[in-house]
DNA sequence: AAAGATAGTGAACAAATGTGCACTTGTCAA
DNA sequence: TTGACAAGTGCACATTTGTTCACTATCTTT
């Protein structure tokens, strides 16, 4: 019954769902036309009825944001709704400039128990790591961090720091003014951030996920 | 934080969400006014403005159907959707003899990401850690493992064990019918099995889950 | 070469939708 | 009585958004 779908009606079905997660409703065919440069409305309603047409999404006509997603690989729900779970994005890549809840960067999404993130912390995301830098504090690659976004930190909180540009994971102190972030692992030196440099707080680690296997 | 709403106020939210559990999408304004017979868009709008002011919802500027959730009470929703999560019991302290499922050990349950556990493995459960003998493999005192129950292990993988009417977490290795438990951490030993020692393999770890802070 | 599918442009238009204002009604407490 | 507050009306207005048409450009297949 699932129809072969064209590399962009893929690429537009994935986009639509990746929407939906991060706004709780669906794009208007300009925000997906802008989202892949196509100028005219009418060359994303096509892709549409073609989506319409193999089964995989439903449109109310005449209606704005009238996308409904019928085929779901992946479960696609409002951002919470057990009382004891809510659903989380997952972050990949992060590139420097683009805001990090960006759907460019979204890779799926986790369900986790809210006793990991207490008291509306709706906004708190999944971060996957790259590199070994913390793993003497037990966070290994391709762990997935749970980060609740906020703009200051404690001594030996573990963070996630945008410095220049790149974003890293590390044990925050401040001394006097001085800022350092400290990894977990010996073969890496503290970073001390110096004024000249761009520096920011993303959020706070509140939790690990690992798979094994 | 949880602020009090107005009846009416209730009864817009509960709505909403019905509406979007529904059609995919949040309602429009007029949508909303006529389902309680308010003609009016603005006495509507008025009360989305309260909504948003109390935290319970998220609305985008200039944007049709620009309504997102934020707050979930328990409410009408049924949850039709949540099917990529699974609530699995806690085990704190494991007593010899008693079976480890048992009600005597259960601290709680935690709802995780089906991901974690694939195929019908609802039997699964959580287990507390004590002790730090795996620290190298980033399994930390008071972590939550996720185990699946199995009798047997591959080599390398990391079991929960019960040997001599003791649990314990460890690496599985097997040599030629010699059975090796091994430990994460320079300081312990690897533990030989000896014939006449009792010994079961109770399950295979398959995630691990870490509150910080 | 011709046909067909896929993808995109640019413009025009109607319908859907959010915003803002002045005014009304009913309730409840000071 | 007065005042505050929740709730609602009617209307005008500006945007947002879906719909449609004619035309162009690549591909692949016939």
């Amino acid at each position: 019954m699932k129809k072969e779908l064209t590399e962009r009606q893929q690429a537009i079905f994935d986009f639509i769902l990746k929407f939906k997660e991060m706004n709780g409703f669906p794009p208007t065919l300009r925000e997906i036309g802008k989202n892949f440069d196509i100028a005219s409305t009418f060359g994303v309603k096509r892709h549409i009825d073609a989506l319409v047409k193999k089964g995989y999404l439903n449109v109310e006509s005449n209606t704005s944001r009238g996308i409904s997603i019928l085929f779901e690989q992946n479960s696609v729900t409002t951002n919470s709704t057990l009382n004891n779970s809510m659903e989380i994005p997952i972050i990949g890549q992060v590139a420097a400039g683009i805001p990090i809840t960006s759907y460019e960067n979204l890779e799926g999404t986790v369900v986790i128990d809210s006793s990991f993130l207490k008291r509306g912390q709706g906004d708190s995301f999944a971060l996957k790591v790259k590199g070994d830098s913390m793993i003497e504090e037990g966070i290994f690659e391709n762990d997935l961090l749970l980060v609740t976004p906020q703009q200051t930190a404690n001594n030996s909180d573990i963070i996630v720091a945008m410095v220049d540009g790149e974003v890293t994971v590390k044990t925050f102190m401040k001394k006097e003014e001085r800022i350092r972030l400290i990894p977990a692992n010996k073969n890496y030196t503290p970073i001390e951030i110096k004024p000249e440099q761009d520096f920011s707080i993303i959020g706070k680690v509140k939790g690990v996920l690992r798979w094994l296997n």
